[in-house]
DNA sequence: CGGTTGTTTGAGGACGTTCAAGTACTGTGG
DNA sequence: CCACAGTACTTGAACGTCCTCAAACAACCG
């Protein structure tokens, strides 16, 4: 039995107030897999087949351009978010039963749970609690998104790498931080929607600011001096 | 009373769904408000008090940066999405009870119905068809924004401006189309992530791809043509 | 008809990208 | 442990795109 594999599910908000019946049906319907890095979930265009639960790891959604020329010359492609354990993609495909608008790769080793979609989408008919889980989830989402549009058109690449780094010391508003960057420059670069090389001079840039870092090790030397460079509006 | 001009709401999929008792709290607590254009619904940074629903009219949702000078030298700010008749804003900031990420401007006279918010919160917790009319819409808003940030981050301004044009004419894939544009210039150019100056430019080049503009009024002489230059997926 | 607003056009500059090269890091096999 | 290859990251210079500023023009309205 796999069951074992994706009882964890259960203690995730989004199904955690099923009934004891549906709670069934997800542990039996469900199953788990291990991907690799760089490993593909689904391609832009698929149809939603499952609704993918990121157990452990990271998962990036990546839209990707239509290639210009026929002979397909390296495909311009862009990360537009990034999924950590807890979340699950891509809920508004498989609600709504229409081709995903792009592609998702793992980022780190990760653990996935595949939930069939018209079970999702029955259990969005069936489970009144589901739909409040799951409006929350969309809703979660939804602000990721538009916060990043707005930075998107109202901040320079530096601004938006300075709150990127600000986002790791949450609560503290003042004093020093030090962390590790989880992800490598090049996705970093196209989450931020910048080129890799723009990244590095941005970083050296934010050195004037307080930031030292090398490698993935990052310390960051007076907060609100990086917060004010951020021109960030502190709306969560 | 006011009942009539609320009956509307009834008949939109959001409230569809509801039980005979919701319903009779949704019309009794709701209300309509006729607004001017250029008027502001709510502001960035407020709570929620009220979902609002539009009637008729069109409504921006425009994010602002914060002033970097004391003097609030013309603060900068964008328009993340426009709204039109049958959308509810924000369902996402009035869900989880929090702050607005963006303000609310009216663009051309507008009836808004304005919904207690928690009256809302009450209905995703008691009303099982509630949930599911709130996903299904969440996930449609969620597509729109993603779709907006690969346009943002992939294809150039006058790309993004060819694929808005194209949105006029759904249906055909190929032949002509004729048009007016419903946004003035700067909202426009706002919305497409570009300055006035910039819009006015990348108008004049695409008459190089078959596009014809005076004032508002618009037309494409070669869907096709304009449709490769966009560089759109056919993704909906 | 002047005033106001919205749109277009031009010139200059800032920012970001591309291309190309150099440097640092990582892991592997000897 | 070192040499090596392969990858990731940084740096520099040239180029483009888009923005800013300024002014001309058009349209609208009293």
């Amino acid at each position: 039995m796999h069951q074992s594999s994706v009882q964890p599910l259960l203690d995730l908000p989004l199904f955690a107030g099923l009934s004891a019946a549906a709670q069934t049906s997800l542990l039996s319907q469900s199953f788990v897999q291990t991907q690799p890095a760089e490993a593909e979930l689904f391609e832009q265009g698929q149809m939603a087949q499952f609704l993918h639960v990121i157990l452990q790891g990271r998962v990036a959604l990546v839209g990707e351009a239509p290639a210009m020329e026929a002979s397909a010359p390296a495909e311009r492609q862009a990360i537009i978010e990034i999924f950590e354990p807890g979340e699950a993609i891509i809920l508004a495909a498989v609600l709504l039963d229409m081709p995903y608008l792009m592609s998702a790769r793992i980022m780190a080793p990760a653990r996935i749970a595949f939930v069939p979609a018209p079970l999702v989408r029955e259990f969005i008919d069936r489970e009144a609690a589901f739909g409040k889980a799951t409006s929350h989830m969309l809703a979660r989402h939804w602000r990721l998104l538009s916060r990043q549009l707005k930075d998107q058109k109202l901040r320079s690449g530096g601004q938006r790498l300075a709150g990127y780094l600000l986002s790791f010391s949450k609560g503290a508003t003042s004093g020093s931080s030090t962390f590790d960057l989880p992800i490598d420059r090049r996705s970093l670069a196209s989450w931020l929607g910048m080129t890799a090389e723009n990244l590095s001079r941005s970083l050296a840039q934010l050195k004037l600011h307080g930031v030292e870092i090398s490698g993935r090790h990052a310390h960051i030397a007076d907060l609100a001096k990086l917060r004010a460079f951020s021109a960030e509006d502190d709306l969560r």
